[in-house]
DNA sequence: ACTATATCTTGACATCGTCAACATCATGTG
DNA sequence: CACATGATGTTGACGATGTCAAGATATAGT
C-alpha cells in the first residue's frame, strides 16, 4: 500500500464500498443498489464485499448505521445551539424532516426493516442514539413545563411520529397532489400546527 | 373454460396474482416478492403474470391500486359511522393506522414509490379518494369549527403525517425500543396527545 | 525469513426480470 | 359451420444478481 492505485488491497474498501451505496442511490435510486455495482464503482471483484460485510444486506446494516450515527449529529447539533427547549423541540422536528429530504440516500434504507440483518447492535445502538436526542429534547421541554399534564413519553412519541410522517410522505411527493403551496411553506404550516401540542404558558405549573 | 382446472385459460389470473403478492408478503416479506413465485402460486407459468401487468412494476402497481381501494373502504365506514366531526376525525386517524398495521401486505407496497410506474392514472386516481376521505373528516372539524384559526390544510396535513408517521413507525418496531408500554395503550396515548391539535370548544366561532 | 491471517479474485450456480417465438382458447363474422 | 382474429398462456433464452467455494496476494507478527 506504498501509494499505488492498482494494489491488490484497496486500502479502505470498507468506506469505499458505503460511500458507493449512497452513490448509486442518488444516480438511480435505491432500487438500483446491488453488491455488484458498488463492487464496480470502488473498483474491486464483485464479491470482495462479501469479506467486509457478509451478504447485500450486511452492507446495507452498515450503511444504514452509518447514516444514524450522521442523524444523531444533526439532531443534536440542532438541540444544542437552541436558546431555550421550546425552540430546541422545534429545531430537532425540522432537523428530522431535513435530514430525511437532503440525506435521502440514507434515510430510505434506515427504515427499511427487511434490508437489515435483524437485531444487529450496531444499527441497533446508533439508533437508539439518535432518538436519544428527540427524547432528551422532550425531556426539557417537560422539565419546563410546556407539557401540560401529558405523558412526556406520549409527547415524544407524537412529535416522532409527526416528523417521521411528514418526511416520508413528503418524500414520495403525495403531498403535492392535494396542494399548490409550496412544500417548504407546507411544512412550515404543519409544524406549527403540529406544535400545538405544547403548552403556552412560560411559567407552566408543572 | 367448462370447469376444469387444467384449462389452457385460468379464468381470473389477475386476480389470483394479486392475491399470490398477498401471501407471499404475508409468508416471507416485500423481499420475495417475484413475478416468477406469483406465477407458481396462481399455477401458471413463469411469464404469464406479464401478459396482465407488463412487468413487475405493473404488478406492484396494480396491488397497491388495490390496496386504496380497500383503504379508503375502510376510512369511508370510519367516517360514517361516526356521531360527530371530532369523532370521525378521531375514528379516520384509528382506520388509518388500524390498516397499515393490520393490512401491511398492502401498506408496505402502497408507499414504495419506486416499486410504481410512475404517474398510473389508475393508483393515482385510487390514492386520491382514499386521502379525500380524510380530507373531508378534516373539513366537517373545521366546519364546526374545531380547529382555531388553523389552516384547515396545515391541520389535514398534521394529521395525515402524523397517523402516517405512527403507522410507519409502529411497523419497524423502533417504539418497543423506548418503552415497555403495551404499543396498543401507546398507541392511545399518542392519539389523545395529537388531538391536541383540536378546539375543546363546542359551540366554536367558526 | 517464515508463517498465519486478512484481503481480494476467479469461477460457478440458482434465481430473477424480460423478451421473442410459439401454442391454445374464445369470440364473432362470413 | 368454417375460419380468422385477438386474447391468454407456454417455452426457451439472455444478462444481471446474490452467494458460495477455491485460490491468489498482500500484511503482520514472530
Amino acid at each position: 500500500m506504498t501509494k499505488g492505485k492498482q494494489a491488490y488491497h484497496h486500502g479502505d474498501l470498507r468506506t469505499a464500498l458505503l460511500d458507493a451505496v449512497g452513490e448509486i442511490i442518488r444516480d438511480s435510486g435505491v432500487g438500483a443498489v446491488s453488491l455488484r455495482e458498488a463492487a464496480r464503482r470502488a473498483g474491486v471483484s464483485h464479491s470482495a464485499p462479501a469479506h467486509h460485510f457478509g451478504d447485500k444486506n450486511g452492507l446495507l446494516t452498515a450503511y444504514a448505521t452509518r447514516g444514524f450515527e450522521i442523524f444523531r449529529e444533526q439532531m443534536q447539533t440542532a438541540l444544542d445551539s437552541a436558546p431555550d427547549p421550546r425552540a430546541a423541540f422545534q429545531a430537532i422536528g425540522r432537523a428530522y424532516v431535513s435530514f430525511a429530504l437532503e440525506r435521502n440516500e440514507y434515510f430510505e434504507i434506515m427504515f427499511r426493516e427487511e434490508l437489515h440483518h435483524s437485531e444487529d447492535p450496531e444499527l441497533d445502538d446508533a439508533g437508539r442514539r439518535a432518538f436519544a436526542v428527540l427524547l432528551e429534547a422532550v425531556r426539557q421541554v417537560a422539565e419546563a413545563g410546556l407539557v401540560g399534564d401529558k405523558n412526556p413519553m406520549h409527547v415524544a412519541m407524537s412529535a416522532w411520529a409527526t416528523v417521521h410522517g411528514m418526511a416520508t410522505l413528503w418524500l414520495t411527493g403525495a403531498p403535492s397532489k392535494f396542494t399548490d403551496e409550496d412544500l417548504g411553506t407546507l411544512l412550515e404550516g404543519v409544524f406549527e400546527v403540529s406544535q400545538t401540542e405544547l403548552v403556552e404558558a412560560e411559567g407552566g405549573a408543572a
